[in-house]
DNA sequence: CAGTTGACTTGCA
DNA sequence: GTGCAAGCCAACT
């Protein structure tokens, strides 16, 4: 029986998003397909919610590249990482999209 | 226990 | 890229 633990998959969103390296992004999709639930991308989100300090949850946009709703902190993060953002808001993901996982 | 909400994605226009 | 609508699932009310 297939049972799923959010505990597993929050516990593989954390450890993916720790190894994000700086000036790279990914995106609640990337993450929750990564993680083996391509329609959860909400939970991937609410698992950030929760998340403790020492996930990079910053470096976790969404599918177009923008921030958090309500996280103006993310932005400043970010540039601080060398990451560019656009006029509109958004992260320039064909830059700073992470392909760690799988480097052609 | 049913309905609403949300750190989202995809498809169509 | 932007806007609207539908889908998806866990947590909250």
């Amino acid at each position: 029986m297939s049972e799923f633990n959010k505990e597993a998959f929050y516990k593989a969103v954390y450890d993916l998003v720790k190894q994000i390296p700086s000036g790279f992004v990914l995106t609640y999709g990337t993450i929750a397909l990564l993680c083996g639930r391509p329609q959860n991308s909400r939970l991937v989100g609410k698992a950030m919610s929760q998340a403790p300090q020492e996930v990079f949850a910053y470096r976790v946009v969404n599918h177009i590249g923008r921030t958090v709703p309500d996280w103006a902190e993310q932005r400043v993060l970010l540039e601080a990482e060398e990451v560019t953002f656009k006029e509109n808001g958004c992260v320039d993901l064909k830059k700073h999209i992470w392909r760690g996982y799988s480097t052609k």
